[in-house]
DNA sequence: TTGTAGGCGTTATCAA
DNA sequence: TTGATAACGCCTACAA
């Protein structure tokens, strides 16, 4: 494990002109830079980013802490992350808190010890506590949900909206008990998304349940709404990993989407126009949101002065064919 | 930003006390532990990771780079990693090399600079080297696919054999002209599950196309497929990704699964059931792939001289409709 | 049991 | 332009 001493040493300078010919900040002499890099080669020198970042105080790596790795939205976000910090010479360490507070404060702790440039985080819930970080100076941008009581940058879907629209769809093509499959309550959300379904249809007529964010916990759910004595005849489903539940339990039954129960779900999965029918959904620009994150971020660590901004993006409802009857 | 010094001088001790508190090392005053973690606590003191593994030498965290973020296969791979991860105080960055032999390399370099415990990783190709990791002295774990060249820990899957059995599974019941799809040549999963198919074939009659481990490029292979004068009737395809596109492909033909041709494709993806028909699909133990390889890894971090061993998993057929005619 | 001091590998300051 | 040298924050002999 060859160090800047042993290149030193053996190109026959000092650490200090090793460490200028390999950060090429300010001049060297060309014989002396050629000498450097020759025995940096033969040693197999290779930098030692810990002690470089202890001695710069900063390091180039920027922490994603996402709510669930195994959700197409979630990995989407992440790619729109990577593809913005990679040209900016950042690279994205992703972490995976699965919906767990525990797992999410041991990241964070992580990310504090490791003294990240960023972090980048989905809140698991209202517990989320992310003053410690910020205490140190440590830019957080929180993604698809806000980050209560922290006045930090965030990129936010308009979601209540989008489901207040979707469920409006579902009622004007004739569906009459419409019902509303949300996640967690705490989730931001969950809790947005189950309001502009109440938006729509009025408190009076409501029929909704929660679940978590989850293919199993969504089936038991749509399970248990079906099977009451006067079923709902539509369902707005708060994403596509609850979608799959769902759509197992209409399977289980025999029902078909669209024809004996219309459903609209969040997120645009991959494969939501491979079912039949295909798959009315509100579609969320997922990829985008992790790049203006990324952007925000960026621009915060260069500039911690500014003032923090929320980001609003708009979902798209994408009209196919399981919201027909 | 406190230090352990900031902390020493408050609780009127040296930094070694505050040190030995903090790590719970050898014995301390109760008193003076007291003093200590009090101070600690007041002016909100939080390590310095970086330090502490710059002079420890070593760092509690585990890279784990992996091939796509967005195939379920991966990220089951990267959940049974965290999980056995979490319960020895390892904590897992993930890494997405997207397939991308430039960005893989970026990120074994970052491994190497940030000097993290170990690395798991699923080789994009034959150019993927991991030797300047290894002359550090860091533990490689290769998943899915081989380290062509080295002599590390595998954690594969007899890919192979269960391509054979697969294509058998669509001959047996009835199909004539069984092509397959594969991923690119150069990566292992790819060209061993050719080697299965041509092993159940024959050479003679063989019909097989070749696209990235993406939709986009299977679904313009499988048209090219299926336009041909005489085509196939029945199709194995490598990957669930790919299989999205195969059956996008297919419903663009009004072609129908199974009836009008048959299909099996490698990975148990959540939607597999939910299409009509329900897909045949060759399971792979992914999560318990991942629990596997952080096993070898943190033994091998424990005892670098262990034999490198290579474990073979098997994968399972999962006889659904599609290829059934 | 506690404190002093040296060093992990870099980079940055200051003279030369 | 180059080279000593002092940090960065922490841990750990060694000494007291």
């Amino acid at each position: 494990m060859a160090t800047i001493s042993d290149v030193a040493a053996r190109a026959g300078v000092s650490t200090a002109t090793v460490s200028r010919t390999l950060n090429g900040k300010s001049t060297v002499d060309p014989e002396l830079a050629a000498r450097v890099l020759e025995a940096a080669e033969e040693l197999g020198y290779h930098p030692n980013g810990l002690a470089r970042n202890l001695r710069r105080q900063e390091t180039a790596v920027l922490a994603l802490i996402i709510s669930d790795v195994e959700n197409p939205f979630f990995t989407s976000i992440a790619r729109g992350v990577e593809d913005l910090a990679q040209v900016s010479g950042y690279s994205v360490v992703l972490c995976n808190s699965d919906e767990n507070e525990d797992k999410e404060r041991r990241y964070l702790d992580v990310a504090l010890q490791e003294r990240v440039a960023g972090v980048l985080l989905s809140p698991t819930g209202p517990a989320t506590n992310v003053t410690r970080l910020r205490r140190l100076g440590t830019p957080v941008v929180a993604v698809d949900r806000p980050l209560p009581g922290t006045d930090c940058d965030q990129v936010l879907v308009d979601t209540r909206r989008a489901a207040r629209q979707a469920t409006r769809h579902l009622v004007a093509n004739g569906y009459r008990r419409v019902a509303c499959l949300s996640g967690p309550s705490g989730v931001r959300t969950a809790d947005d998304r189950l309001s502009g379904y109440l938006d729509a249809v009025g408190e009076e007529n409501a029929i909704y349940r929660r679940a978590e964010y989850r293919a199993e916990g969504a089936r038991r759910a749509a399970g248990d709404l079906l099977d009451q004595p006067a079923p709902p005849d539509a369902l707005l489903v708060a994403n596509s990993t609850m979608a799959i539940g769902v759509l197992e339990a209409l399977a289980a039954r025999k029902l078909r989407a669209g024809r004996d129960i219309g459903i609209v779900s969040f997120d645009d999965a991959p494969w939501t126009t491979l079912i039949d029918p295909p798959l009315t959904v509100v579609a969320q620009p997922a990829y985008e949101i992790g790049r203006v994150a990324a952007q925000l971020l960026l621009a915060r660590i260069a500039d911690s002065t500014r003032e923090p901004v929320t980001t609003t993006l708009d979902a798209q409802l994408i009209d196919r064919q399981s919201s027909h009857r």
